[in-house]
DNA sequence: GTCTATACACCGATAGAC
DNA sequence: GTCTATCGGTGTATAGAC
């Protein structure tokens, strides 16, 4: 019917003006700072007026929300490729997520603060958007548990491991490798305390 | 000479107004959240209107700075008190470290947002409040290098390691000892890597 | 439904009177 | 030093044009 056509079209419009100001909002971010995103300066990106962003989401907040979801499924598509691809030994999956994990923590840093600090005041992800981090986590314990690791105080340690890892590199040489090059030595620590199989030669 | 008692009376006072806001600043901090801080809050506590806190802060950053500043020689008041009293063993040594800094960070959020964490969008401290940061730092490395341990390599490995911690415990569970209940495992799991002696029975 | 114009309450910061 | 008054900025609510 030409009802739902039309219907069909507008919700297409919809989605489309809405990508379009997150991918302003991103970039805003990522120009002047995270904390320093104001309703103004994006809607001005997308030629519209503060307030007529009202009109596609509830809130400043509510932007931050769609953000904080949509880096997380970015994150969740990188994580499920590399699941398809996992070496065979215990310790080199064990490099890989963290890899996996630090690069993506390092490469963009309103993303970082938005998924992992909590920078922005009384910003809380909705339980719609914290679902999709928690999709990741369920994704990084399957991939655990291949190894044999199932524990939640030894998923919990190696999480603030590489976290931390990534929040000084972040916060000690922002741009620099200072603590990327620790990434392996942490892996085997960890690995070893685990006493994990070690590596075939 | 009267010139110079009043002088130094002068001085005292502004000291004391000085300390008067910083307090009423961590209260609010506190209260409301470290971004939430707002001058007329702060002035209204210590009985002022808010352009009057400008004749003893040049800016509301100065005020962050020298609350960064209040808040490194808390722990660096602590940390040496602390060194005084040592164990023998280098692991009760490392443990007695990572246990000072899990508390002092988990203690008080605003206080670890502003020492550890880069919550405050544009806020860098100062040289002179970074200072203090250093000193306890140089405290720090001080007593890794009396237990043998004196790598750049291996203390950023520490200080990730611990601070990850403290970062997934307000992060993940805020409150809670979810990550505080890792902390002996860690640093033995850090020791083990560096080959530091078992402790004796 | 979508956007604009307007308004409000709040913020940090400044100028000038006392 | 501390005040009042004010400026330009913010997020946000709402009325109304199309």
């Amino acid at each position: 019917m030409l009802g739902e056509a039309t219907a069909d079209w507008q919700s297409k419009r919809r989605e489309a003006a809405r990508r379009e100001i997150l991918a302003a909002a991103w970039a805003v971010a990522r120009e002047n700072g995270l904390g320093a995103l104001t309703l103004r300066e994006v809607a001005a990106r997308v030629g519209m007026r503060a307030p007529s962003l009202y009109s596609h989401f509830a809130s400043k907040h509510a932007i931050y929300d769609a953000m904080y979801c949509q880096a997380w499924a970015e994150y969740d598509r990188a994580a499920e490729a590399a699941v398809r691809h996992l070496p065979a030994e215990p310790r080199r999956v064990l490099r890989e997520i963290a890899r996996q994990y630090f690069e993506f923590a390092t490469a963009d840093m309103p993303r970082h603060q938005l998924m992992d600090l909590r920078t922005i005041p009384d910003f809380t992800p909705s339980d719609e958007s914290y679902a999709s981090a928690v999709r990741v986590y369920d994704c990084f314990r399957t991939v655990m548990a291949s190894i044999g690791i199932t524990a939640d105080e030894d998923l919990d340690l190696f999480v603030a491991l590489i976290g931390g890892l990534a929040d000084s590199q972040w916060a000690n040489d922002p741009g620099g490798d200072r603590y990327a090059r620790l990434l392996d030595r942490a892996v085997d620590m960890y690995a070893d305390a685990l006493h994990l199989p070690q590596e075939e030669p």
